[in-house]
DNA sequence: CTGAAAGCGCTAACAA
DNA sequence: TTGTTAGCGCTTTCAG
């Protein structure tokens, strides 16, 4: 309750008679100092219950380290499993790197401060590449999650969602179906476009028809994917496995289609994207493909980190291969 | 790419031909600046995209108005509905009030860092009163969210969740239920603990029994609901009606009963609690206990902020009211 | 209405 | 190994 001022760099170091100098190595790990002022520095910045200040350091280093993470305000994003996989990775990768993380949900166009970070993770892009551009203008290292932006020389990690879209067809393909309908993403994501877009290629390329009505457009939430499944199951001539762009999606389409007296996968095969590990339990474990969501997090992390730190040149481009997990949801049509 | 310095007041100032107190000046909308300065230097910002630096303001001001968020880091507590409402309200809030939210996932005891935020907010406390205390002892403005304390002299903006548990357990019992069982929310949590306390009092004072196999611990989560409610309607006498401390729970209820051949609402009964809005579509409209957890955020947020600006003095204590919403998945019990 | 100058707390040459 | 001394970019008295 005392309102005593926080304890400054001076403090310590009149507390442990020595300047301030020494007190600010040993903060900063600079190993020349003696062992014996050493251990009188950190005696008081125990006693005195010191901690730098961060803003002072920035000042005087000229640098930020600080890690910013932008998410598309759109609604519901956040409750996406999407969403909480970046967030929970960045914030984990953060905490281990001792990095602070700034926070900005981007409703619209508003500008973001750069200046209080050191580089800016952009999870996934959508209506902000303006924001993109101007903070790399501004000599703002940027990292891009999730979209691969060809135009732009951004550093970005993702995954390459036209090769999932393709593994989740040719798998059902394989199987045996042939009337295979798809619930795609927010098609205002690049994800949601490059899943349909694999998927339709690989139907194409194995001379399967889509019709139009076997192709819904569904936003990663369960609710769109309810809404879709019920148009798609009160078609004339239903489809016999369904490929939804998300695991939420394919958890609601399930539900929907036992609801509706189908047997998954007897009667109905269903695949989602994700591997959310909420769809392993549920009535029927879901046959999905993986994308490495939280590592993707902690490596742009890490690399931005790298990248703020001078020790890598940018522009680093990843991208990682989504993968197939077999589970129980999907089987060869009945006939 | 050119590695051009960013431009600094002193930029802005010799390009405006003015100091750089007045480029300050207008910077901080103090008003004793004439017009034609005024516009010069306006003039000057825009042209050279200056931009105030944050460390350096803070520094010179001696304060800081960033807010911290930190959230416990327990499994799965970024799967919850909670977690998601109180990230969207504290980081709206954040964004309206132009105030840069930095984000802590405190795993375990580290140490946050309060030098970089001028007021912290805690999501909820579990197992880290400690930060709370430290940060409280460093003249550090905390709000703490979701939890009463009562032995700590901090700012808290909580729903009272006794009432809450009582007013699901009263509306079941009204409706004629005798049978009724609760899957709780995670024990560690006060708000687990209270629910499940109105709920036992409520009953008490009916004097409806309550059968220790009728109090299922969950987590919040799907899956602990799942594995809750498996055991629940295996049980030789069955409940007429459950209490699940949370939507997200009270879905996965719904699921594993229908799973099994139960109705809802005609043979079970299903009462949730958070008014997700997830729960309004799905096979039947959930009735549940809606908090009101985004405004709760958002509170958070101004009134911590309106402490740090010295507006208001602490200690502030809100208590929310939950509230009752009936839709479909509660009936009277079949006989 | 405007500007000069003194820091804010810390880091980083540069000397010693 | 240690200390001295400039700043980092901005705000804020305090005189003009």
């Amino acid at each position: 309750m005392p309102e005593k001022r926080k304890a400054s760099i001076d403090d310590v170091a009149r507390r442990a008679k020595v300047s301030i100098t020494t007190v600010s190595r040993v903060i900063n790990k600079v190993p020349t100092v003696s062992k014996k002022n050493q251990a009188k520095v950190e005696e008081a910045i125990a006693a005195l219950k010191y901690k730098p200040d961060i803003s002072a350091q920035r000042l005087a280093r000229g640098s930020n380290t600080a890690v910013g993470l932008v998410m598309p305000g759109y609604p519901g994003i956040f409750y996406s499993f999407y969403a909480i996989e970046i967030i929970r990775g960045v914030g984990h990768a953060c905490e281990i790197l001792k990095q602070d993380l700034v926070f900005h949900i981007t409703s619209g166009y508003n500008e973001l401060n750069t200046n209080s970070v050191g580089g800016v993770i952009f999870a996934d892009i959508i209506e902000n590449r303006k924001q993109v551009e101007n903070a790399m203008a501004f000599g703002v290292p940027c990292m891009v999650i999730n979209n691969i932006p060809e135009d732009l020389a951004v550093n970005y990690v993702g995954v390459n969602n036209i090769a999932g879209g393709a593994m989740a067809a040719d798998y059902l393909v394989n199987l045996g179906h042939q009337r295979i309908a798809t619930i795609t993403g927010n098609l205002q994501t690049q994800a949601g476009q490059h899943r349909l877009e694999g998927f339709k290629n690989l139907l194409a390329k194995k001379k399967i028809a889509l019709p139009p009505e076997y192709v819904l457009e569904g936003d990663y939430s369960r609710r769109s994917a309810r809404i879709a499944m019920e148009k798609l199951l009160a078609l004339p001539v239903p489809p016999t496995a369904v490929f939804a762009a998300s695991d939420d999606m394919a958890l609601e389409a399930i539900s929907v289609a036992m609801e509706k007296g189908f047997k998954i996968p007897q009667t109905l095969s269903v695949i989602g994207f994700d591997d959310n590990p909420a769809a392993i339990f549920g009535p029927v474990a879901l046959t999905t493909i993986k994308q490495p969501l939280f590592t993707m997090a902690e490596q742009a992390v890490k690399t931005l980190s790298a990248i703020v730190a001078g020790k890598k040149k940018s522009p680093i481009h990843v991208i990682l291969a989504p993968q197939l997990i077999v589970r129980d949801s999907c089987s060869s049509p009945s006939r």
